[in-house]
DNA sequence: CGCTAATCTAGAACAAGTTTCAGACTTGCT
DNA sequence: AGCAAGTCTGAAACTTGTTCTAGATTAGCG
């Protein structure tokens, strides 16, 4: 997992045929349409962030903004990636400190919860582009999708997972996705949020266990 | 849990806050309605639902479709609602026989899975409008997820399940959505989805066991 | 039957995502 | 510098969800 360029495509040369290497201006664009988008959403979520709107407060043309992203929900996600990006940056500078895997998963799923509480609006938006998202964008949501594991191992410690683990992995993310979703769509408290999210996080003991005996 | 008439605003007053008792005609308008939207679903997904293909194929005004449904989004809810109900009365008359709770959950759900196999563009549009829902639709929302619960709750056996079992019943529902949504949008295998669907059951032998020691 | 309120219809109009196009500007190359 | 290819701009057009309006139809009721 490596930090900085980020669809690593380091070495796997499948999901993008070619990142065609931007030039500075439009690194430049790039971000400011990124954070133009960040900027509407925080403030009125999904239905805030509009494409002319958009275009607008980044200073481009609306063809450059389809440009730079073919839909509106290709820009959602990829805004989620760079958001996601952060938060793994900012936990690896404070990891989680339980006694065991379970509970600093739990914990770290939860200070990533705490941050999208403060910014509701935009956890909306994304959350919501990630989910309504179709084939057509299956290579970022995956991208956001291999993010939220590598954050997940961090805090479970580890570094060769075994398939049976990285189940376990998956249905956290299952959970975690569809419990925010619950939050935000005001169908969740946020106890009950906290609740699933231990629930769920016993199946890592559950994993964990049965190896050892 | 009354089993019976499910969507029953015939007697039961509970969710709706006041369905005005529909004339025959007007509840067959609804039928056909909910039906058109179910075909044109069948074919083309979520985007092949569209407002006045519906209103048309139903034969009705397209005021009248949003009297009736004031929403796309609304409209697919309430299509899944229907299509539940189905399954709800299917799998009735055929219970899952497995030996322990889990098994028969993960039996349930897998075969409430094949169901939607045999429609994928169908359970593309339901489940996408599910996850998209804003608060504006989460009283149908609501009904969707107590449906399942429902479900799931017979294939446990259950009659008065704790705290506990509930929660662990609400992580399977959010991983069978998310898990449902990775396949549909063809970032999961079949084989993956069985996988999730086991391993999240587990939880229910977890908080089975410590209840009757 | 005749009245009144509600419902339904056809169709225009509006909103926001997406596409298109001609012309201006950049970039890369020689 | 000068040219070719690619990119960006501004604006209009197109699509589909949603709203609105005026007139026809229907339902409930005395």
């Amino acid at each position: 997992m490596d930090r900085g360029s980020w669809n690593g495509d380091s070495m796997t040369a499948d999901a993008r045929p070619a990142a065609p290497a931007l030039t500075e201006r439009q690194e430049a664009r790039r971000r400011r349409i990124l954070h133009a988008s960040a900027q509407l959403a925080s403030r009125g979520g999904f239905e805030a962030v509009q494409m002319r709107e958009v275009a607008e407060a980044a200073g481009v043309a609306l063809g450059t903004l389809y440009r730079y992203f073919p839909s509106k929900i290709h820009l959602l996600v990829a805004t989620m990636q760079d958001q996601l990006q952060h938060l793994h940056t900012t936990l690896r500078k404070r990891p989680p400190a339980g006694d065991d895997a379970a509970q600093r998963v739990a914990e770290t799923l939860m200070r990533a919860f705490r941050a999208l509480q403060r910014e509701p609006h935009l956890a909306d938006a994304m959350v919501r582009a990630l989910t309504f998202a179709d084939r057509s964008v299956s290579p970022e949501v995956d991208t956001v999708s291999r993010l939220t594991t590598a954050i997940i191992l961090d805090a479970m410690g580890l570094e060769h997972p075994t398939p049976e683990q990285l189940s376990a992995v998956r249905v956290i993310e299952h959970t975690w996705h569809s419990a925010l979703i619950t939050w935000l769509s005001g169908r969740a408290s946020i106890a009950q949020v906290k609740i699933d999210i231990e629930t769920v996080c016993r199946l890592i003991d559950l994993t964990a266990g049965p190896d050892r005996g």
